[in-house]
DNA sequence: TATTGTTATACTCTATAACTATA
DNA sequence: TATAGTTATAGAGTATAACAATA
C-alpha cells in the first residue's frame, strides 16, 4: 500500500502467505483492529465492548431476557449476570421479572442507562467510521450484507 | 431464514436492533461463529487457533522472527513465547538464531510440524467451507478483498 | 423433567512491567 | 539508548458444573 516499488515488507510477505489468505484469519484479525478501536473510544465511558453491548439491548424496545442476551451476544448465562450485576450498580439496567414466566428476568434501560447508552453509541459508531473509512458506499453494504449471513448462519 | 410469514423470533427481532445492525457487531459475531468451527475442528490435532497459526507461520518460507509473528498475528510477543515453547517441546518448531541480528530468533518448522500442519490445514479449511457454505464465489471474493483492507488497515 | 438465573471454580487469554543479551 | 526475547503477574475473558426457583 505505501511502498509500491520496493521490496516488500516482512508482514507484506507474511499477508501473501498461507495463513494471510484465508477468510477466518482475515475475519480474527480485522475483529481484532475493530475491537481495538471500539475499546480505546468506549474508555473514555467506562464501558467496555460487553458492557456496551448489553446496556444497547437494554435499550431496544424488544425487551429481551437474559436468556436471549446471552444467545444473541453467544455468552454464557453466567458471563451475563455479572454484566448486568455492574451495569445495575452504576443505575443503567432494571432487572424486570417477566410476568408470563417467572424464571425470566427482562432487561431494561433506566433514564440514566439511555443516556450513558446515546452518549457512548456516538463514540462508537465513530470507531465504526474509522475502521470502514478506506471503505465506498458499496463495499460497506456488501459487508454488512454478508456478515450478516454469516454471523447468523446455524453453527 | 427458517420462518418467512410466521412471527419473527426474539433473536431475529433482535439482529434488527441498534447493535444488530452495527458492522463491528456482525464482524464479532461472525468472527465468533468462525472461531468455533476453527476450535472444534483443531481439537482433533492437539492444536488451538493461537498455536496452529504460529506453526503455519512457522511452515511460511519467509521465516518470520518471533517480534514478526507477534506482529501479523497482533498478540503480544510474550504470548508468543509460551506459544512456541508448547510447539518446540512438541517437536514441530525449532528456534533458529538469526545470524544477521543475534538477539532475533525465527522460527522454521520441523518435518513433523510441517506434517501435522498439513494434516491440520485439512480441516481448518473444511471449517473455512463450513463457515462460507451460503456464499457464492462472487461474494467470498468480495469479502476476502474488503476484509484484508480492514484486517491490515492502521489501528 | 427441563429451563432461567445464579454461584463457584478453573482455565485461557490479555496487558503490563521488568530483566538479559544484544544492537 | 533502543530492541528481541524472556519471565512474572494480575486482570479479563471463557467454559463447566451444580444449585434454587419455576415451568
Amino acid at each position: 500500500m505505501s511502498n509500491d516499488n520496493a521490496a516488500p515488507t516482512q508482514q507484506e510477505q507474511l499477508a501473501g502467505s498461507i495463513i494471510g489468505t484465508d477468510i477466518s484469519f482475515l475475519l480474527a484479525r480485522a475483529n481484532a483492529v475493530s475491537l481495538g478501536k471500539a475499546s480505546a473510544h468506549l474508555r473514555a465511558h467506562d464501558l467496555r465492548i460487553r458492557s456496551y453491548s448489553v446496556l444497547a439491548l437494554a435499550c431496544d424496545e424488544t425487551r429481551p431476557s437474559q436468556k436471549e442476551i446471552a444467545e444473541f451476544l453467544r455468552l454464557d448465562p453466567s458471563q451475563v449476570v455479572s454484566l448486568i450485576d455492574d451495569l445495575q450498580r452504576r443505575g443503567f439496567v432494571e432487572r424486570v421479572p417477566d410476568p408470563r414466566d417467572r424464571r425470566s428476568n427482562v432487561l431494561v434501560a433506566t433514564k440514566a442507562g439511555q443516556a450513558a447508552h446515546a452518549k457512548a453509541r456516538v463514540d462508537v459508531l465513530r470507531a465504526e467510521d474509522e475502521l470502514l473509512a478506506g471503505l465506498d458506499a458499496a463495499d460497506r453494504d456488501a459487508l454488512g450484507r454478508i456478515l450478516r449471513r454469516l454471523a447468523f448462519s446455524a453453527d
